[in-house]
Order: C-alpha cells, then structure tokens, then sequence
DNA sequence: CCAGCATTTTGACACTGTCAAGATTGATTG
DNA sequence: CAATCAATCTTGACAGTGTCAAAATGCTGG
C-alpha cells in the first residue's frame, strides 16, 4: 500500500481500508467516555465519518461490535497476566498482585470490564465465538493460576476449582460495588482487596 | 371504597384506583419474565390497559418507576432480614443462613438484584430519594449483622467495616457471575458459598 | 348542576437498531 | 486499456423507544 493510496483513503469514505479496527477503537472510546448506555451506531457512525449503516459490512450486531469490544479487553487482561508471571516475585507478592491488578483493570476499564463479564453479552448466550473462547482460555488459565499457588501451599481451602471461583467472585463483586457506585470511593478498592488477602491464605503470615 | 367503586374502576380506565401500584407489580413481572431490558413503558401501559404515557402522572420517568421496583427490593430483602433475626439459631448457623438467604435472594429474583445493586440506577446518582433511603439503612444494617458477629468472635477481621465489605463483596460477586450467566450452573451457587464461609470465620472449626 | 381538579389520552418529536436496495470504488481479467 | 466483478459504503424505510405539550375525560365539592 503505497502512501499515496493511504492519503486518498483519508479523504474518500469508501474503502476507508480499515473500518472495522476504526470503529472498534472509536466504540470503545466512547464508552470508556460515556457509558455503555450512551453509545449507538449511529452517533459511533458520525464520529468515524461514516453512514449509518455502514458497521454492517463488518458486524452482525450491535451486540457483534460489544463483543469485539469485549474480547480485546480480554487480550488485554491477557496481557497483564503475562507481565504479572514474567516477574521474578516471590509467589506470595505474586499472589497479591494479581489481586490488586484485577482490581486495578476493573476499576480503571470498569465500561470494558462490564462488557467482559456483564449481563449485555453473557445473558442469553449473544456471544461470539470469538469471545467464547478467549474469555474460556482467560478463565481456566486463572483457575491454573490459582490451583498453582494452592498446590504449594500459599492458598487455602479444599477444592482448587471452588476456591478459584471464590477468590474471582470476591474480587468481581468488590470490584462491581466500586464501579456500579453502591461503594462510592473507588480509591478505597486496593484497601479492601488487601484486607481481603489474609482470608484466601493457607497460614495467614 | 364500596364495592361499585371497585367494580366501575375496573371497568373504565379513568381512574384507574391504584394505577401506581399496579404498574410497579405489572412491570415486576414483566422484568422477572423477560429481563430488565425487555421492559417499555407502552408494553407496560398496554398490559396494565391504560395509555402510553400514563404512567408520567406518577413516575418522572422510566428510571423513577425502576427505582421503586428496586426499593420494593429492599423491603423484600429486610424482611428477609427479619425473618432471619427472628429465628433462635445460634450465631453460627445464623451467619451461614444470611450467606445462603443473600444468594438465594439473588438467585430467585435476578433481575430485582440487578436493579437493586446494578449499574442502572446508582451510576451517576439517578437514584430516588427514596430508594437512597431504604437502600442505605439496608446497607447500615448489613454492615451491623457482621460487626456484632465479629464482635462476639465469630468472623475474623481486623476491621469491622472492611471485613462487612469484603462479605458483601463476596457475595454479590458469586451472585452476580451467576446471575449473568459467567458461572452457568446456578445449582451450584449454595455449595460454593458454603466453601467460602470458612474463610470468613475467625476459628476454622 | 357546574366549576375545578386529578387523571388519562392523543399527537408529536427525536432517537434508536436494522433491513433491503442502490451507489461507489478498487482490483482483475480478457 | 476497458469492461466486469466483488467488496464496500450509502440512501430510504420501518418499527420501536422515551418523553413532552396540549387536549380530553371523569370525579367531587360548592
């Protein structure tokens, strides 16, 4: 692609060479802004420049674009995962960031974090394929995770799977309090996720 | 009232009698059945039998009348609350019976939960007055159940209000990733509470 | 019996998602 | 080089939504 075809496409709305990475990051802009509530197509279609309808070409839904959303926050919390295990940490600080950093992603992406595990793309199974499997890999490379740190004796409780699904729900239902407003001071998170921390571990040292 | 009254007030849509009421159990229904989502004010108005827009005279909007639903919530779930401070159990089994009572809630009544705690109403403070209220002395007494319990040693914490907080948290994360489908088997949700309660208790016994 | 009031309705508007049919463009092939 | 084709985008249209202003309706106190 010469620059030549780059610089035409900038002006001509056809064959605008990118649209649908466009309009995902343009959509998940103005959610981050506005809400989830707040975006529609047809102000989305505007911003980009763009008709109405032209999303269509490239998502089947509205609901198609929400899970495009989604699952880059999924490659994202992906990502941080990956940092997080490429640190040098004894397990222990390990453990407690991972706490913290999911509070963290939450409150700091809470529209893209509601997309992630909100009832607008779960309920009654609108998800995509896509979303389907990079959300299923993220969830069993968590409980890994923290089957992991219990195999070695750093968290506590009976079954691997059911503490997993504990220790996630503790940390989804903070942060959900935080980001939907019921607890109002979000700069309070970090503090209660680390009183939280003593109850998850096998000796509380 | 006598009894023609109540007879002509059914027949005739002019005044109705105690439209408010009905549209508030009307539009609990249809939520209960089809989700929060599902519910317009005309096919509300159209089951009830009454016009469009006659639900402005008693609620300023559409967010106003969901937040009475969700204060009706409240009530439901502090006599809930009652009933459970009411029995002769001993604190012990008292507190398991408010984990499994709050899920159970949650469960069986997802989308008043979701009213109740979601984003929908407390996200930039379109809350009544009302539900302020009810919601607030809810949250006080929640928070009061669980320093009376770590008082008399029961729950472990240092403190009280973090501990009140991180229960809460727990909670209503399980219950939501339940309720949101995350989680698919709702069967499962008791038996998962039932291996967090251990972490919440001072002494493992 | 009528004036006034609470209550309900009608009409209208802007906004939404989405479909079908048409217009535009770049690439490909004869 | 030109004609065709497929990809891409636009226009027109429709049903549905929340909500406002103005009108209509029925009840009640004087």
């Amino acid at each position: 692609m010469t620059l030549d075809t780059v610089l035409k496409q900038r002006n001509s709305n056809y064959h605008h060479g990118n649209l649908r990475q466009t309009l995902v990051s343009a959509a998940t802009n103005m959610i981050a802004e506005n809400g989830i509530e707040s975006l529609s197509l047809r102000k989305l279609a505007e911003k980009v420049g763009v008709s109405r309808t032209a999303a269509y070409h490239y998502f089947q839904d509205k609901n198609d674009l929400l899970c495009a959303i989604a699952a880059n926050g999924f490659r994202r919390w992906q990502q941080s995962l990956d940092q997080l295990n490429a640190n040098q940490l004894p397990e222990r600080d390990k453990f407690e960031q991972y706490l913290l950093g999911y509070i963290s992603f939450a409150t700091h992406n809470p529209e893209q974090y509601e997309l992630m595990f909100g009832r607008c793309i779960w309920k009654q199974s609108k998800c995509t394929p896509e979303l389907q499997d990079i959300s299923h890999t993220t969830f069993q490379r968590q409980v890994e995770m923290i089957e992991y740190w219990q195999s070695i004796g750093l968290v506590s409780g009976d079954s691997p799977l059911k503490m997993a699904q504990v220790i996630w729900g503790t940390l989804h239902g903070i942060a959900k309090l935080f980001i939907d407003g019921v607890y109002a001071d979000v700069g309070r998170a970090e503090e209660i996720v680390i009183s939280a921390l003593p109850m998850f571990l096998a000796s509380k040292v």
